[in-house]
DNA sequence: TATATACAGAACAATATGTTTGTTATATTA
DNA sequence: TAATATAACAAACATATTGTTCTGTATATA
């Protein structure tokens, strides 16, 4: 891939985020991107063909990352310090919100907030049916296994975005103990 | 209240709420409002200061309806046709989607849910917290008070976005029971 | 009937949108 | 290094939206 198309590239995410941390989605123009971004008008239509498709390349590049990452979880730790191979997936999701995602955390927390968690609902529920669904883990229950899933992945964005609310103020180990426990009675 | 107000406030909600179910929220513009209402540009501005405000608005007279009406319950039953008075607040919430709120189940379904699913669960908190929080009836357990309300209050909420997500292909008693279900091991 | 006010219609400057055209700068490759 | 391709730029464009201001008309309320 050509360097200056992936600086521009990058620019414009930087541009938007940082537009993103400040003001809401919908007040954002394509112009304030262009004026931040510091490029040309017509640079920005090369890339995207709009404002949304910009938000969902963007939400794909961060969550698809840190999804894919803990995926191979807890087979492959990769470069993360995580304290034993037994730290739950979830944990490892949380420190690495933590300490490496700085952007998605900004996102998370912003007035955006909504559209990211969204994104990362439906990205972490792949993670959920290959962790559970997939290695039969959830507990037998008259409760149909799509909406079990769905479940189990919503209240952990939901999780996410109470630790958030509150300025994380606990630590990732408490609130998988959190997590944990509101789901217990549904899983293995 | 003047009658020529309750009309033109009734004409953009009607219009909005139409514009809604088929175009996206950020893709409407006050052009469009005024020119599906049909009335003039300056009405829509001494009714709305923005599209948010009427956003806001048009939220808080559904949500605020729907939840005023389950608060009394089960002391008082209204004019609804409950089974009886054995009936969850929640089956009671369900069947008022269903049978009497084509307006909320439509905004709810549509592309634009998750603005109303976060107005809904908003509002929706009130009620978990006079139902349960304030009588006591959410099981001792090592998580916050906080924590638990929010995690009950989220677990409908995206119980009724499964549920609209599959076209309402279950009964409402039957959606109650997985949420029942899936909450059971937190309250009494 | 008299008075108040909600609405309509037109016009406005300011801004945003998405596209086009020609030019310059910079990667890639041979 | 030189040749070629292409990314980015700048300027201009028609079009649309925004929020406001003005004047005149219609319709509530008292």
């Amino acid at each position: 891939m050509d360097r200056r198309q992936k600086k521009t590239r990058e620019a414009i995410f930087a541009a938007f985020t940082a537009l993103l941390s400040e003001k809401n989605y919908n007040q954002i123009s394509v112009q304030d991107i262009i004026d931040t971004a510091d490029i040309g008008r017509t640079t920005f239509y090369t890339h995207f063909e709009t404002k949304d498709f910009l938000l969902k390349d963007l939400c794909e590049e961060l969550f698809g990352h840190i999804i894919e990452t803990a995926m191979g979880f807890p087979q492959g730790h990769y470069h993360c310090n995580c304290a034993s191979a037994d730290d739950s997936v979830f944990l490892h999701l949380l420190r690495h919100l933590q300490e490496n995602d700085r952007n998605i955390l900004e996102l998370l927390s912003s007035q955006n907030n909504e559209i990211f968690l969204r994104y990362f609902k439906s990205n972490l529920k792949r993670l959920i049916i290959t962790q559970y669904a997939d290695k039969g883990l959830l507990k037998d229950s008259s409760l149909p296994e799509d909406y079990l899933v769905n479940h189990i992945t919503s209240s952990f964005v939901e999780t996410v975005d109470w630790w958030l609310s509150r300025d994380m103020k606990e630590s990732p180990e408490i609130i998988t103990e959190y997590y944990l426990e509101s789901i217990k009675y549904l899983v293995n």
